[in-house]
RNA sequence: GGGAAAGUGGCGGAAUUGGUAGACGCGCAGGUCUCAGAAGCCUGUUACUUCACUGUAGUGGGGGUUCGAUUCCCCCCUUUCCCACCA
């Protein structure tokens, strides 16, 4: 019977999800192993790319629940967003609908993968049942002070009247009428997430099992630096400004003052400015420029006309507006030290302004300031302040603290640690997402709702045009409401949250996830989190990961949970890539039925121009989609599975390749062949039954250790490896059946979690009871391993010259003699002075001889 | 501008602690089967050299440590990713 995977891969599906086999008993003993991938968003289309994600999962949960763990890997939709809105705007689908469709066809397509998961957890962040604990969330946030109303900025549309999510901002302008998108201030909800930057910046240090390169990122996100605020007076204030600098040091340097063009003192300070009209002016152009704008315009300022004291010289100092000082960051005023800041070099440079060196090394004197070509911003041991008053020849690092110190006696300042990290604007001018649970009452102001109205429902008839904003705003019945204080007529807060808020908890939601009394079952989620395997892409490493280690602190801090770092490990598999043809000179992409290959080189197939052959993120617009169905319908769901898996390291990005493919379906074609033949197999000799012995037991343990290293790729490496050698031995005839059929079983059991449902049916054909998935996953027996003669490889200085055999395990004495009477390597040392011989047990003997 | 990761055959990639570089797979070549093709199976496949045995070079470039370096150290080049005027 040929190898036919449309036959087997359907029934097996149907037979683990009639067993119910993923479903666990949150109240059942056992050892315990959360395994979770991040929930999708349900867009509809899953291509072998996003395969990549859970057959990988799969794999490990496979392994895991062989290894006799209590594996719990659940499922679930991060069903709010706006592509949802825009097909209802685009094509007339309500959200919910094109929302439900989706997750629907997302669910087949994990079922054709022979993806394991327990859909008796399933949950969807659109379902009420869920987003009311969102609004609970929020509500205790705001109980606690952690939840805000502040204005901020938003991208607007002028022409279709609404606000833009970033997204929808192409180029500057809105993405649909391409009118050019303006800010416009808001009053909008913010999480305080500030309140907890040093928490989750010291928390990072505990996260053992999590890239480096994600720690990395979320550190610098949240940008912790150690400075000193110190104030500078300004005698045109009649008062002081203060700054923050992470160099106090190099106070006696501060030649000038530069407040951001915002600084709320830059009006006072402009009064009687002769030029106030053309300095506003300026002012109103920076504002209205992006960060990465105000960079490319290079450093621009413009002089007060007043001037600040500085503390340490006594001396005044000129206070500028500059475009690279951020209103952002810090108190939106700097102290300007050009010799040992290279942004205050520039702009002293440009605009003329004394520099003073105050810093030197401690190897080189110091230069003069008119031969300075850069800030010279070295800050460890090796620097050492000069004509620096009390601070004078001290190694930077304790200039630092002796200057505060000085600062803080002087009551002009102290110690300050300042954070990169802004707080988390929640609020989204949006339809589809959760409502924020708030009420404006014109008597009580802002007036929470009460916890036993939960959940503020979405309503589901409104009209959706993409124009004049959100169309929640719109909805009178849901608008109009009463206060909860007073009873009074009222407003509804129409706002929803951004949808991080609903995937910064989900993974807890899972333990309880029908629980409609509490958001949390804190008993049962202390027994099965954290999360002790989560995986997904790298593209969620700062703001998904940093905003559910936020809220998981907050949820700590209610007592609701014991722990404070959700997911104990973290992996990051990477994307997939395939090949697309663009029209080099106009730069579209090209359809692949367009395409015609001449020569080897890709043409398009109606005019005869040449096309550029381009690796990309699978995306439709670049045509190099490579969609599942026709794969599996052609190769079936273990060929794909083993390709994804095989294809490269899982961390790293991969290129597809449709004959690449061919491989992993030829060699389950063979573990299916050999399968048939062992089953009609009898007897067999015995001389090289030891071999595939050993073999299977090495193997054995290579799979083994490369399933807890991730290392998917080289394991199945192994498993061919091993296939081939079982294959040999059955050519061979001089393995006895039992034998064969033992290593056979092996190879199945270690091939299981990456081809499952092949697996399955040959575990069946041998005769075996139950799912091979429930089988217990084999040991490797280590006398089994050890090889009867070892290859001593024998090098005449470093260089392979020839090889001996000795008994196992080899002796030093015995090794030497072989190599010595051996023919080749006599030849090789002859006539030459023997220096010395070097003997690395069980591997090798180097000869080094001379002349 | 700052930070991180990585450079190995035609391609994807492999190489526990420094110890036979190129496992495994794709592709390619030859063979087998076939009226023919597809699929399968067998053999070969780093380059140069040789009919072959063999030999020489070889893991981005240059240097170092070592009996021995893809692996450790220093300098340089290239690529990718992240953050981006954060004081």
């Amino acid at each position: 019977m040929p190898y036919e995977p449309k036959l087997i891969e359907e029934k097996w599906q149907h037979a683990w999800a009639d067993a119910k086999v993923a479903e666990v008993d949150v109240n059942a003993p056992g050892e315990k192993f959360y395994m979770l991938n991040m929930f999708p968003y349900p867009s509809g289309d899953l291509h072998v790319g996003h395969g990549r994600n859970y057959i990988l999962g799969d794999a490990l949960y496979r392994y895991f629940r062989m290894q006799g763990k209590a594996a719990l890997n659940p499922m679930g939709w991060d069903a709010f967003g706006l592509p949802a809105e825009n097909a209802a705007i685009k094509r007339g689908i309500h959200p919910r609908q094109w929302t439900v469709s989706n997750i629907e066809r997302e669910k087949k397509q994990f079922l054709r993968w022979g993806i394991l998961y327990d859909w008796s957890k399933e949950l969807a962040s659109c379902d009420p049942g869920y987003y009311r604990w969102n609004q609970w969330l929020f509500l205790k946030l705001y109980e606690r002070g952690l939840a805000y109303r502040a204005k901020a900025p938003v991208n607007w549309c002028p022409s279709d009247q609404t606000v833009l999510a970033n997204e929808q901002v192409v180029d500057g302008r809105c993405e649909r009428c391409s009118t050019v998108v303006v800010q416009r201030d808001l009053e909008q909800w913010f999480l305080k997430i500030t309140d907890y930057a040093d928490r989750l910046d010291a928390g990072l240090d505990t996260l053992e099992h999590w890239p480096e390169k994600v720690k990395l990122m979320q550190r610098n996100w949240i940008g912790r630096s150690v400075g000193a605020d110190v104030e500078f007076t300004v005698d045109a204030l009649g008062k002081a400004i203060r700054i923050f600098t992470t160099r106090p040091d190099t106070i006696f340097g501060a030649t000038f003052m530069v407040l951001a063009p915002e600084h709320p003192d830059v009006v006072t300070l402009l009064t009687d400015h002769p030029d106030r009209a053309e300095i506003e002016q300026w002012i109103a152009g920076v504002r209205n420029q992006s960060n990465l704008e105000r960079q490319e315009a290079g450093k621009e300022g413009r002089f007060t006309g007043k001037t600040a004291t500085n503390p340490f010289t006594n001396e005044p100092i000129p206070i500028w507006l500059g475009n690279f000082v951020l209103m952002q960051y810090g108190t939106g005023a700097i102290m300007a030290v050009p010799g040992h800041d290279q942004r205050d070099f520039e702009f002293a440079k440009q605009y003329d302004l004394p520099i003073r060196i105050v810093v030197r090394s401690s190897y080189a004197d110091a230069p003069s300031a008119a031969d300075l070509t850069e800030a010279f911003a070295v800050k460890d041991e090796s620097a050492v302040a000069v004509d620096s008053g009390l601070i004078s020849e001290l190694p930077t690092p304790q200039a630092i603290d002796r200057i505060i110190e000085e600062i803080e006696r002087l009551g002009i300042g102290k110690k300050m640690v300042r954070y990169r990290l802004r707080d988390w604007l929640i609020s989204r001018q949006r339809y589809w997402g959760t409502p924020i649970p708030m009420i404006y009452c014109e008597r009580d102001g802002i007036v929470p709702v009460p916890e036993s109205q939960l959940p503020v429902e979405l309503p589901l008839d409104v009209p959706f045009t993409g124009r004049e904003g959100n169309p929640l705003a719109k909805d009178e019945r849901f608008v109009n409401t009463t206060c909860p204080r007073c009873g009074g007529a009222a407003r509804r807060e129409t706002d929803t949250m951004d949808t991080f808020v609903d995937s910064s908890w989900y993974y807890a939601r899972f333990i309880s996830a029908h629980d409609d009394t509490r958001i949390v079952d804190t008993a049962l989620a202390n027994r099965w989190l954290p999360v002790d395997q989560y995986i997904g892409g790298i593209e969620h490493a700062i703001l998904h990961l940093l905003y559910a280690r936020f809220i998981c602190r907050t949820l700590y801090d209610m007592g609701l949970v014991s722990f404070e770092e959700p997911f104990t490990r973290l992996f990051n598999q990477g994307m997939i890539t395939k090949e697309g043809y663009r029209d080099a000179e106009v730069g579209t992409w090209v359809a692949i039925a367009d395409v015609k290959w001449v020569d080897g080189n890709p043409v398009h197939k109606d005019t005869g121009k040449a096309l550029l052959a381009e690796t990309s993120k699978m995306s439709k617009s670049h045509f190099n989609v490579v969609p599942p169905d026709e794969l599996i319908d052609r190769y079936g769901a273990d060929t794909e599975r083993v390709y994804t898996l095989f294809i490269a390291p899982p961390e790293k990005e991969a290129a597809w390749s449709d004959d690449g493919v061919v491989g992993a379906y030829r060699f389950l074609g063979r573990v299916w062949h050999m399968g048939e033949q062992i089953l009609a197999m009898s007897g067999g000799g015995v001389g090289r039954g030891a071999v595939v012995t050993r073999k299977t037991h090495q193997t054995i343990e290579a799979v083994t250790r490369r399933f807890d290293r991730f290392e998917f790729n080289t394991a199945i490496s192994g498993l061919m490896e091993l296939s081939n050698a079982i294959g040999e031995a059955l050519s061979s005839g001089d393995v006895d059946a039992a034998t064969l059929r033992d290593s056979y079983t092996t190879l199945l059991k270690l091939l299981h979690p990456f081809a499952p449902h092949i697996t399955e049916e040959l575990w069946m054909m041998l005769g075996n009871e139950g799912f091979i998935l429930t089988s217990p996953w084999p040991k490797a027996d280590p006398a089994l391993m050890v090889e009867d003669v070892v290859t001593i490889v024998v090098q005449v200085n470093g260089k392979l010259r020839g090889q001996v055999e000795v008994p196992n395990p080899p002796e030093k004495d015995v090794v030497l003699a072989a190599v010595r009477a051996n023919e080749k390597v006599r030849q090789w040392i002859a006539g030459k002075e023997l220096v010395k011989e070097v003997y690395v047990p069980g591997k090798l003997v180097n000869i080094v001889v001379k002349g």
